[in-house]
Order: structure tokens, then C-alpha cells, then sequence
DNA sequence: CTGTTAGCGCATTCAC
DNA sequence: GTGAATGCGCTAACAG
């Protein structure tokens, strides 16, 4: 004789409901074949009538698995990151997947490392790293055992699956098209010297650069924000025969722009400048900027579907998933006169 | 005799490492009073020696509490919803609780009620719904019984505790500038309709032009991106008598001032431009931006302080927490001549 | 201070 | 095709 509480109604509440037995609820619930139509029919009647909503923790409990992924990422208020963790939770709910983030603001292992014993306690089936310093990297060296994991732009060493834009390939690009505009070398702002990204694109420019037979200047070193690339700018405008720039991302580069024009430099007859992302602002700078596009979108698909095989399958080879950039031209470029 | 499987240690097996019971490892997980200096220690070690971690999901089933948020979003690419993403997080995680989030890409009240009842099943201890659609809040009328949930800007009217930025002050501090620095009325580049900042900002606008006894021209209707603003700014620019431009969110104000230096307008000597939001690309626009910043970190921590204290009280009394915008002049802003 | 007992709500054997 | 047991790993009562 318990006194009648007040709560959700569970299973065995609609089996009751339907006259059958819990696991004939169960069976509804998860499509398994053997049913007969009417119990069926009787059991979903149940489930509504009662607005029965299953209990995924519990079920979690007995399956061992969350259907949750983890996602540990570094300052979602910038846009790459934003996007990534835009296209990796579109991807993992229409597969069927939660998610669970955990935002990083200082980018240390120890960080990511917390972070994944965090989500591990949780009962995460399996985590994404969105922490592309190399620092950051490390922290995936050992994961706690067997977690299936995969890195967005992680170092080529680790043991895990990574996914990554082909930053090299983008900064060739951006180079590339500044040297064909007659460009006798091109100047570089580059983002914070821990980034993965900011290596790759040094080493895409350089390389760049070293294959035409030119002279590499000094990088000047920025921290992604606009107003590095205004400092930066400002040295440039104050310096001779700088013609043309390749920053390492758009805001950078829109920093860039803004100092060019309070210094009367114009952009681009006098300095050609090229940035990288092609953030949505982009499009809409003075002049409209010449920017390398990533597409995080693909990039949070690949995520998820290295991460589930994974899930599914057990440990794979580590792969590795290399999504090409796509180099877009807008008016901040022009040839040398 | 079962064969020996490799699997995670669990409480027991911790509890037969150091000679206790497992409740006494609980008692030590859960920092209970009633256990004495020596035994801890020797559970701890033993818990270090094992690797022990322990199962939140089935901590969850007993106590009925996930100590899991869940938050619903609409498209997180944005600024504004990202930001405030990243401050729930942030809240949310020194708070001691896990962050699962949604993001929608459609708006309608239907997807958020989807989006809801899945975190639900997950077991959420309660939700906040950044949806600032007029037709998404209504999904907030009825919530699963008793699920604790606060809206980030929110209507006035829906049953559910509210955190939002005065809005309409906002924009009337905007207008007010314009005004003061003698231009005869503001134009408004708007947001999409459905918006309830939109809206917010429309009012504020309206209002500090009505009580100047200001003409009220027709908004133009924009949809948030740079090239919503620019297409608003090619209209503006080919019309007599404009000399004054609030643009509802800074990515239009972009778009705005792109137009503008295309059609040879000078900003801010022949039109000044305000926009909103203060990202914080607007510092290096040409020019600077003068615009409305909206302080999102504390967005974030108003909502997981207002979700726990239903959480941890019940129901209370549906809060309405205003935090109030700050204005930012900076150089697209001048007297007219 | 510590151990024992009893579930949390579900899925997974097995029976029938 | 359906029902009856069993246990996932943990915390909450209660004993001692």
C-alpha cells in the first residue's frame, strides 16, 4: 500500500495499460520483428494515451551505450569551430546520436584530457577533439581504453583517426595565385605558432614561395583576431615594396585591410591581400576579399562517420581524411603594375 | 566460471581492492562525512590502481538526476547563438553539469518541441531554448510535466522563465545617437519578421523616433546576413534625404556600408551607420563600427543560475531576467553637416 | 563508521 | 508470438 505518487508513467505502466508484458512494450519500441500487428497496435495506443516516454538512461545502462557523442572543442565563439561543431551535430543527430560538448578555454592537454574523462564518466560512445594546437594534440596520445575517438585537424603522429582540411594545399593556393598576379614575393601573417593550422599554412606559403625560387620574408605573427592583423597591417603599410599578403584567416586579413586603408594604401592596386575561411563577412569587406573556403560541413560529416564505424565496428586502422579547400577570388587581389 | 572478459572496472571491483564494501566506495565517490581518514585513502588508492571511473548513467537511474542540460539551438553558425552557446557552457560545466545541445536548422515550434522531448528521453535535468523565433517560443507553452526550462529571449507571455537583452532599449539608444547628432530620422535595416529581436529592435527604433517627433520611414527587411545589408544599402543609397542608418545586427551594417562605398557614398560623412551586436569584427570595418554590444557571457550565466534554481527549488515564480545593452561609438557615426 | 538489502527502468537471455 | 526471470552499476535506506 504505497501512496499513489505522482510520476512518469515507465514500461511496465503501458503494459499494464495494454494487457500485455513489459517486453512485448520493449519489443514495440525497439521494431522487433516479433509482434503481431493488433498487439502492436494495442501497445502504441498505450504508449500515447499514457504519453509514456522511454527512459534512455536506464536503457543505456543494460546496452552499454549512450548513443551520445562527445565533443571537446576550443573556443566555440569562433567560426571555424562554430561551424564544426555545427556539422558535427547535424551529422550525429541524423544518424541517431546526442551530443555532448565541452568547451575548452585554455588549450592545454591537461584541458582535453579532463574534458575526455569528463565525457568518458558520462558514458559517451565515442569523442570528437576539436582542439587543433599541438599542445591540445597530445592529449590523445593515450585515451582512456578502447574510447573510439577521432580529431579534427589532430598531428599526424597520434594514434587516432583524424579529419582535417588540407591547410598546405589552401596556403599553396592563396600563394600561388598572388605569384601569378606577378607578385614578386608575398607577405605572411600567421596565426598563433601552437595552431596546427598556422603550421600547415606556413609551410603551404613557404613552400609556395620556395617552388616559384622567391625570397621568404620573415612571417609576422598574429592570434587569429582582426586586431592582430591591424598591427600586422600597420608594419606592412610602414614597410617598401610589400605588394602583396596572405593572412591566415579572414579576420586577419580584414584587420590587414583596415589598417592598408587608414595608412591611404589601397587595396588592390597598391597591396593585394588574400585571407582564409571565406567566413560569411567575407563577401562583404572593402574590397571583397580573396579567401581560401573551408567547408566545415563535410568535415563534421567525416567525424561522425569515422567515429561510428569505430562504434560499430570496433578499432580500425587509424585513417586519415583529407578534405580539399577550395580557393576563391574576389577583388582584394589584382596584378602588379 | 565465466571466461575472464577484459572489461571497465566497476564499483566492486574497487570496493574488493581495498578490503571494503562498495558503498563505502560510493560513500568516498560522494564525499559522505561517515567514513574514516584511513579507509578513504584506501579506497582512493585502490581506485587510482585500478583506473577506476565511475558510471554516471547508472548513478543517473537511481537518483534520477543526469546532472545533463540539455540546450536547443537555432543554427549555432550564427554569432549571437553562438556566443550565448558557449556561455551556457560555460555556466553549465563549473555549475557541474553536462551540456547536450540541439541545433535546429528550421524554426518552426514542431522542431522544438522535437528537440525537447528527445532531450527529455535522454534524461535532461532541464532545458534552455535559445530560439528567439516567435513561432518557436510557442513550443515552449506546454512543456513535458515539470521539465525546469528557460528561454533565451522569449515572449513575454509563454509560462517559462525568460534571460534576454532589453532589446528595444538597445536599439533605441541607437536611434537617440543618430538623433542627437542632428540627423533629421533613421533609417532601419531590419531582421527577419519572425524574430523577436527583430522585433525589439523595430519598437526601440520606432519609439525614440516617435517621441522626437520624427517621420518613421518604412524598415527595410534584411534576414541578418552582410548580404541582406548590402542589397538594403544599394536602395538607401540611390534615395534622396538618407543621411542616417541603423542597421539591426552588424553583419548588415557590413553589407550596409559595402553598398554604400560601392555607390560612392562616404560613411559616416554624407550617412552614418549603426548596427548591432558588436562582433567583434566591427572594430576594423571601414569605418570602425558604432554599434549596440550585447554581453552574451552573462546571457549564459543568468540561464543555468535561473534552470538550477528551478531545479533545485521546483517551480518557482517565471523569472524575466533583462540584461541591458551597451552602446559603442566608434567612427561610422558623425554630426551632419 | 561500515556492510547488507533493495531497487532505479530497461533489454536480454530463456522458457512456453 | 509472448511472458518470466536476471542483471546492468549505482545510491538509498536501514542494520549493525
Amino acid at each position: 500500500m504505497t501512496t499513489p505518487k505522482r510520476r512518469l508513467p515507465v514500461m511496465a505502466d503501458v503494459a499494464k495499460e495494454a494487457g500485455v508484458s513489459h517486453q512485448t512494450v520493449s519489443r514495440v519500441l525497439n521494431d522487433h520483428p516479433n509482434v503481431r500487428a493488433d498487439t502492436r497496435a494495442r501497445v502504441e495506443e498505450a504508449i500515447i494515451r499514457l504519453g509514456y516516454r522511454r527512459n534512455l538512461v536506464a536503457r543505456a545502462l543494460v546496452t552499454k551505450r549512450s548513443r551520445t557523442l562527445g565533443v571537446v572543442s576550443f573556443d566555440t565563439t569562433l567560426y571555424g569551430p562554430a561551424s564544426t561543431m555545427y556539422g558535427i551535430e547535424q551529422a550525429a543527430r541524423s544518424a541517431g546520436y546526442f551530443v555532448s560538448i565541452v568547451s575548452l578555454k585554455s588549450i592545454d592537454a591537461a584541458g582535453v584530457r579532463d574534458a575526455i574523462d569528463y565525457l568518458a564518466e558520462q558514458g559517451v560512445d565515442g569523442v570528437v577533439v576539436v582542439a587543433p594546437q599541438r599542445s591540445a594534440a597530445r592529449a590523445l596520445e593515450n585515451l582512456p581504453s578502447g574510447m573510439p575517438a577521432v580529431a579534427v585537424e589532430g598531428t599526424h603522429d597520434a594514434d587516432v583517426a583524424v579529419v582535417c582540411i588540407d591547410q598546405v594545399e589552401g596556403a599553396r593556393l592563396a600563394t600561388r595565385h598572388l605569384l601569378r598576379l606577378g607578385h614578386e614575393t608575398v607577405w605572411h601573417v600567421g596565426g598563433p605558432p601552437d595552431w596546427l593550422e598556422s603550421e600547415g599554412r606556413v609551410r603551404g606559403w613557404r613552400a609556395a614561395l620556395e617552388e616559384a625560387g622567391r625570397d621568404v620574408p620573415e612571417p609576422l605573427a598574429g592570434d587569429w583576431s582582426p586586431r592582430a592583423g591591424y598591427g600586422a597591417g600597420k608594419i606592412l603599410a610602414r614597410m617598401d615594396g610589400v605588394t602583396a599578403v596572405f593572412a591566415a584567416n579572414d579576420q586577419m586579413a580584414l584587420g590587414v585591410l583596415r589598417a592598408l586603408s587608414e595608412a591611404g594604401v589601397r587595396v588592390p592596386d597598391q597591396i593585394s591581400v588574400v585571407g582564409f575561411d571565406d567566413i560569411p563577412e567575407s563577401e562583404f569587406f572593402s574590397p571583397p576579399l580573396t579567401t581560401v573556403r573551408q567547408d566545415f560541413g563535410v568535415v563534421g560529416r567525416h567525424c561522425i562517420e569515422v567515429l561510428l564505424r569505430q562504434i560499430d565496428n570496433g578499432p580500425t586502422a587509424y585513417e586519415r581524411l583529407v578534405v580539399r579547400p577550395v580557393f576563391v577570388v574576389r577583388s582584394s587581389t589584382a596584378p602588379t603594375r
